[in-house]
Formats: structure tokens, sequence, C-alpha cells
RNA sequence: GGCCAGGUAGCUCAGUUGGUAGAGCAGCGGACUGAAAAUCCGCGUGUCGGUGGUUCGAUUCCGCCCCUGGCCA
């Protein structure tokens, strides 16, 4: 699975894991490993995926991969540059001086260090200016140059992507899941994930489109109506922004809603093609 | 049936002493290299309820009609 939330252990409901019946019948990888007070990432991604592709290959089957999370796409079919992983200390550091100085502040300084990498962040974008003085904190090289020497991987895809041709449609089934998931017990799941004291809305795992939402309704700040709403409209911009990315992929095989039967004859193809499987969804 | 208050963007509303209108939210487009379900950037999308009249010009003023809410019958 290329998705960041599912890696989440007792993120269920609200990532529509697939259940232990369809688990049992298609292995599935990269799903339940890690705890969500552990963060996940790209890097952490990529290694974990060319080792259940090599793998998989190796056994003489066909990996299929499918998820939304489109940077993990790219990252694995583009590569990565030689970065260092996140320093947590240091980005706390950064984080009160962003928020007392302002990021502006710190945009500036990365201007002066890397002023390739300043001309392509916006002042306002935090996380971006951190992750670039982080960069250059831990290696003394600019980001930007670094960035230069990414290598591709040694696989190649065949890519599909599967969307509802029509917006309004993609709401109304936007719409729907999120109720069904109400009736499975989201609002409770994440309740139990509030409850257990050592999480914070600030994780990643907490930051996922639905479980941020409810979290603000379990921890007494808005009512579930809001939450819903505000969920509701989450989702929706994060649908719109996997568009926006899908529509920049080149070499790209369009599917919609009417046209969802393509399991069997697709691998089939990948069988006789002896590639790689990738579903956008 | 009578009186009053409203009818402006998808929603909630502002505004124009008469020169065809603007905020918030929603929405739309884009960027994206170890947090990405994240983070950030850009864009008003409109028969100003309808129809006559006054006027060089009406969303704005006047008449009639329609709709919504409230009060009185």
């Amino acid at each position: 699975r290329v998705d960041s939330s599912i890696v989440y252990r007792g993120m269920d409901i609200g990532t529509a894991k697939p259940g232990p019946d369809v688990l049992a019948a298609v292995p599935h990888r990269l799903i339940d490993i890690r705890d969500p007070a552990q963060a996940y990432s790209a890097g952490a991604f990529r290694r974990d995926a060319l080792a259940a592709i090599n793998e998989i290959v190796g056994e003489g089957r066909v990996p299929l991969l499918v998820g939304g999370t489109m940077l993990y796409f790219r990252a694995l079919e583009r590569g990565l540059a030689p970065l260092p992983k996140a320093d947590p200390a240091l980005r706390a550091k950064l984080d009160e001086r962003g928020a007392r100085e302002g990021w502006p502040v710190l945009h500036a300084e990365l201007a002066e260090a890397d002023p390739d990498a300043a001309a392509k962040i916006h002042p306002n974008d935090p996380q971006r200016i951190q992750r670039a003085l982080e960069v250059y904190a831990l290696t003394g090289e600019p980001i930007s140059r670094l960035q230069q020497l990414t290598a591709h991987a040694p696989v190649s895809f065949l890519k599909l992507a599967y969307a509802p041709a029509d917006r309004a449609d993609l709401h109304t089934r936007i719409g729907q899941r999120f109720e069904a998931m109400l009736t499975e017990g989201f609002v409770d799941e994440v309740r139990g994930l509030y409850d257990r004291g050592d999480l914070n809305p600030r994780l990643p795992s907490m930051r996922s489109v639905g479980y941020r939402q409810l979290w603000d309704h379990v921890a007494g700040q808005i009512s579930l109506e809001e939450a819903i709403e505000n969920a509701l409209v989450a989702t929706r911009r994060l649908a719109k922004r996997q568009m926006t990315w899908l529509r920049s992929e080149r070499d790209l095989v369009w599917f919609d809603s009417a046209n969802t039967r393509i399991s069997g004859q697709t691998f089939d193809f990948l069988r006789t093609k002896g590639g790689i499987g990738a579903a956008l969804c």
C-alpha cells in the first residue's frame, strides 16, 4: 500500500483500512507497521517499499502498488536525494523560533545560506523552511544542491489512475463514505486514541483527515456537527490535491467510476509485460 | 386578507446619497524531495426576486406581482 496513514496500528475506520477478510485473501504490505505515537516518512516508505517489491518479485509475483499518497509514489519512482532524516530536537528548536520570531525571519536566514531554496519556498511555508534549515544545519550543504543528486528508482511502473470523472459525484461519494465510517464507530476509535493520553494533535498520525477534526470534538473544542463538516471539507481538499498530483503525472491510464473492473485484465497485462503495477487512487 | 421586515455569489451577509457590486465560509486552480491524509500559494465564481415606470443611466427611487419570516385578523 502506498498510504501514509494506513501504516498506523489502531487507525482502522478513519483510514478505510482493508478488513481482516480482505487482508487474508489478498496479502498487503506496509499496513500496521507503526504506532500512532511514531512518525513515518517518504524515505522510510521508499526503503520499505523497495524491500517488499524485491521480495515479491523474487517469489515470481507481481507487486501491485495501491494508494493515494502521491509523494510516496514519486519518491519511489523518481528517487530521493541523499538527505538526512528528520531531527526531532532540531525541529522543536526551529518551531520555537518560528513561533517567537516569525517564519519570514527564518526564511531570510535561509536566503543567506541557500538562496536557491529560499527562492522556491514561500516565506509563509513553515514546514519547508524548517526542513531546508534542518538539512543545512545537519550537513552544511544547501538542500537545493543535494536535491540535484536525486537518483531514479530501479523500477518501472504501469500507472493507472482511478477517480470519478465528475467532481459532484466525487463529493457525494466522500459524504457517503464518511457517513459509513461514523456508523462503524469512527468517533469511538478517535476517543480511544485520545484516551491513551500519550498522543497529541501535532503528531503526523493525528493530523490525518478525520482524526484531526474528530480529535477537536473529543477534546471538547467543537460540536460533533462542526467536526463532521470540517472533516468533509478536509477530505474534499485532500481529494483535490490528489487530483492535482494525478494531472501532473505522465503515462497515466485513467479509469473512472463507471469502469471499475480492471483488475483481471490489468493483472494479465502486467504479467506479460513483466512490470510492476501501480494504481493511483 | 391587513401591517411590518426581508429577497444581492453555493451559504451567511455587507454595500451602492442613482454610474451594473465585496467580505467570510464553501468551491476552483497550482506548488510539492524523510511530517505529505502534511505544508503553502493563487483565483469572486453574480439576470443584485420578477415586471413596468421615472432617468442620459436603476441593483439602488416609485408602482404592481411573486416568494420567505413575524405580528394582527
